[in-house]
DNA sequence: CCTTGTTAAATTATCGATAATCGATAATAT
DNA sequence: ATATTATCGATTATCGATAATTTAACAAGG
């Protein structure tokens, strides 16, 4: 009993789930810093806003407490997680840990159909004219880089840490006009990639992920 | 308003949830090749098994598949995770990376207080008289010797890939008398992050870890 | 004989309401 | 006046029941 019949080896991606879709739009507004740090967020609230009851919303609260967006306190409910430098200098740590691996081993089986995948994300990138599709735009090339290399488990783990370093890069464009994410610089990772120096593509990742996470750290120190 | 006055600074540990004591049962089984892979775990014989309604059980499933120990079918249910050689292999890989990155950087900062924290989990592995307790202990070492690292989010990443090979060595265990853990190499890895040679204390643990990797390998594929 | 459509059973997902918990405040006692 | 206890309001956590979905069995038709 196939999936999908009229599409075979395609399948049917099904439609996001009430829960899911709460957590995709409470995801955005937190890392887009459209809600503050610390904030309180209930349970009636959220479900008056999408017209349903309250154990949905539970599912999608779950799901972000999963993904260290947000912090449960029994019995109190969740908040906004804090911004603390010390979170974000670790987890871009094993960023470039874990990307720089990752990227060797994409480059390895890179494809033309990858590099177009790519491409279709950086112009994504070009276009966003919001920090919501900026940011999935950005999501969406570098998990185009990645996927080559068939880690799925290492995937999975760097885009959770890359959603939460999102965090801080969303406060600070929000309170600074600092570190806009460079066109450029994805631009020429991507050429790195196709031009096959796995080496000088390793440390201009590392790089590219230090310096903004440098340029976050000193913005969220100054306040 | 102080959380404990009799006992300052320890602080009340909130008695685990039900949702928590419920993940931690099915979480046992699983680990320990009680429950085999892709049984399917019906909401309602969990909530009449604990003596609860469905919507505790539901919060503890969902745990469980933000650990990847049981996979969610929408609308069909959550089953065990099956077992697969590549998951285990990328994981074994992951935690090669990570740990030894950890041990490192928790022997720059390693106390006489954390060697008898480590000492007291190597004595409950020795004296461990069922699987379950066993791994629970190893778990407890490991995670004594990388406490130290003062890397929280990594040792949160790595005790997740460390349940998930558990399972393996649970399975292992289950169907055949080979690579029993043991005592004596968790004692030689004591002893040599407490001697304070990095690099030989960090190839010891790759070897650690990729002997027991290949050794559960070769057992899986064996049937 | 195979396919297709229909129904029935089982299970998940959601709902509305209740119970349990917490923080703050008021009341009482020392 | 201070410290302890009791009550209140707000929110989470849980419950029991219903709606929605899937699966399997079976019947009708090609």
């Amino acid at each position: 009993m196939p999936v999908n019949t009229a599409f075979p080896g395609i399948g049917i991606q099904p439609s996001p789930s009430i829960p899911e879709r709460i957590a995709a739009v409470l995801r955005r507004d937190i890392v887009t810093a459209e809600i503050d740090p610390d904030t309180a967020i209930k349970q009636i609230h959220i479900a008056q806003r999408f017209g349903v009851s309250q154990a949905p919303v539970r599912e999608a609260l779950n799901q972000l407490i999963a993904e260290h967006l947000v912090v449960h306190y029994p019995n109190k409910g969740v908040r906004v997680a804090p911004l603390l430098a010390a979170e974000l200098q670790e987890a871009a740590s094993l960023r470039v840990t874990l990307e720089t691996e990752l990227v060797r081993k994409a480059m390895v089986n890179f494809t033309d159909a990858d590099a177009v995948v790519a491409e279709t994300a950086l112009d994504r990138i070009g276009k966003a004219n919001n920090v919501g599709d900026l940011m999935a735009a950005h999501e969406a090339f570098h998990d185009a880089i990645y996927e080559p290399a068939g880690a799925p488990i290492t995937l999975d783990i760097v885009q959770g840490l890359r959603a939460r370093c999102s965090r801080y890069l969303g406060f600070m464009w929000k309170h600074s006009d600092k570190g806009r994410l460079s066109f450029s610089e994805h631009r020429k990772l991507l050429d790195l990639v196709l031009a096959g120096d796995a080496d000088k593509t390793a440390s201009f990742l590392r790089e590219h992920i230090s310096a903004s996470t440098d340029a976050t750290v000193t913005c969220l120190e100054g306040r």
